[in-house]
DNA sequence: TTTCTTTTTGAAAACATTTTCATTGAGTGA
DNA sequence: TCACTCAATGAAAATGTTTTCAAAAAGAAA
């Protein structure tokens, strides 16, 4: 299809091609009833500006990189969702980059970006690496580009700013609940790989250990559902439990399954609770206790961000921080 | 950052644009020592070309369109990996466009997707309204992008290529072994709205039923979890049940869940079995019975098809059929 | 009316590539 | 050595916008 362009649409409307322009980017420099005849001819021709050329003479794209380094996580999906709702509202399109695991070719993603001339970008994860932080304020301050990290905070540094909730809190908090039901074996079920959200929970949940005079237990396992039913049977075999809370939904559902093999039962004997409010938590029996990350929201309102930054409005703001809600269902008592 | 342009890589290398440009697209165009030379400028100055005046000028962007209508889907973020990993090697970028369900403006989304275009389409989904198959067929006829389907084939029409696996004889051979189990009231538990996929599903099952003289049940429920519970718990009151299989493993599980809930035992006094082998089926207990859908296959090699399309080559296989394997876990006898 | 602003418009430059077409240079056969 | 072919290169056109700058038109003030 011969595509209509900037020519057509001025040509058809009797005016030159800077008018036309201006009637879609600046309509108020252009008068009224001008504007309007060339929005009627823009209609009838059904008339998209090439978003080449459009980039490459604006030097603006109104594109922004969305970065994920592992799309497999649930989570990633609704954040995702919350991004694109926004990016619709404001006419942001996405470009979506998957980090590689094995070769993560920082580098070349970041020449790949620089090209794409992106006007943001979206950082998905929970967790940063320092050699990402870097890549990312390189981004920042060397090529001007809004940077927005989202289900992340970066410690000790708020030079990018982020939409998150606040873990350590809200593993405070369950941890809390735990000692108020009498527990006093409870178990943190974390990640052997260090992700910096896992961090948080860590403390939070030492936090309020020490503050209970209780011993603290933190055993670190694979996020990998089959290994993790053989780790746990074997390190639960030599430990009292009486109360475990996963960083994970799924971790969690993994403990009160060989929890239930062992006729532990779950919550009389053990209570269990997870991280994120997934299909997991609802659809286990019992149904777990969760911490609710409002993970959509967090998604949402990262682009929201983004969309200030991009046009130099002012942000207050540097790190917002989302509230959570600890739901109570049948694994804990 | 002023980043570096073709101009400042021909000034170093001492040599015309042209011939960078030629160096970097058609580099047996020119002489190899030269190539080297202009290669290593590049490489130096960390010169990448500006994506939209390649564009321009090319008027081929490297960039696909992924559309997706819906990403909570378990299966979506799978596909997209597949894909991703494919266009990486393949050097395509991926520029995401989520259907609005609400008000989907596919009008909207196609005339950016021209804007923006891209040299593929691939639509991931699994199920295709006949509206959206007009809409990928105005891409493919009248605009020349080249589209693949990934996950449901359209029924009577293969004029647009398509990876997915045998879901009519998957179903078949699912209800055939329940039918093996000496199973008489086999439900098939689908979904109210009419997906694609569901329908293929369905029919397997029915043509195994059929020759086995059972009496067919097909019973429609909502996918949303919560929903679900209720709704099996009133139906099966009323009905006979030896076996299920559920079109989602989700659902699968909630009816095990409900099962439970009213003392019938899985597998003893019903087989369960469900679609797409995902973590769902793992954690659940017992473990689900499954068909086992090859989803990040299906987006790699859906997303290969679509790069050979857009290279002009010639596909002979114009629907690609992956194959499936039925999983057997503790859900059935 | 006349002059001075201000608004509205158009011509042309700029954006950074690819591609076409012409030219140069080197090799080949007579 | 001369004509001829073919590979390698460069100059310039083309791609479809936005933006700058200058000119024209319209309004306002005198």
């Amino acid at each position: 299809m011969n595509k209509t362009t900037i020519y057509d649409v001025a040509l058809r409307a009797k005016v030159s091609l800077a008018t036309v322009s201006r009637a879609i980017n600046n309509p108020e420099k252009v008068k009224p009833d001008t504007r309007e005849r060339v929005l009627k001819v823009i209609e009838e021709l059904g008339y998209k500006p090439n978003a080449f050329a459009r980039g490459l003479a604006s030097r603006k794209s109104t594109t922004v990189a969305v970065i994920v380094p592992d799309m497999s996580r649930a989570s990633i999906a609704e954040m995702m969702d919350g991004i694109a709702d926004i990016a619709r509202v404001y006419k942001y399109s996405m470009l979506l980059y998957i980090l590689d695991h094995d070769d993560l070719s920082e580098e070349d993603v970041l020449r790949d970006i620089i090209a794409a001339q992106v006007d943001g970008i979206i950082y998905l994860n929970d967790e940063v690496t320092p050699e990402q932080y870097d890549f990312l304020l390189t981004m920042k301050n060397e090529y001007k580009i809004p940077v927005v990290l989202t289900n992340t905070v970066y410690p000790d540094n708020d030079e990018i700013p982020s939409v998150s909730i606040d873990y350590e809190k809200a593993a405070y908090e369950m941890t809390q609940l735990f000692i108020k039901e009498g527990r006093k074996n409870i178990f943190m079920i974390s990640t052997v790989r260090k992700y910096m959200v896992n961090d948080l929970k860590e403390s939070g949940y030492l936090r309020a250990i020490e503050e209970a005079g209780l011993p603290p237990k933190i055993m670190r396992t694979s996020g990998r559902v089959s290994v993790n039913t053989e780790h746990f049977n074997e390190y639960f075999k030599n430990h009292k439990v009486d109360g475990v809370i996963a960083v994970r939904d799924s971790i969690a559902v993994s403990f009160m399954n060989v929890a239930r093999a062992n006729h532990v039962k779950v919550p009389e004997a053990t209570s269990v609770a997870g991280f994120q409010n997934t299909k997991y938590a609802i659809l286990a029996r019992p149904q777990l206790t969760c911490v609710d990350v409002p993970i959509y929201d967090i998604g949402a309102v990262g682009m929201r961000l983004l969309t200030k930054l991009m046009n130099q409005e002012d942000v207050t703001d540097k790190e917002v921080v989302l509230s959570h809600a600890i739901i109570k269902r049948q694994s804990t008592l």
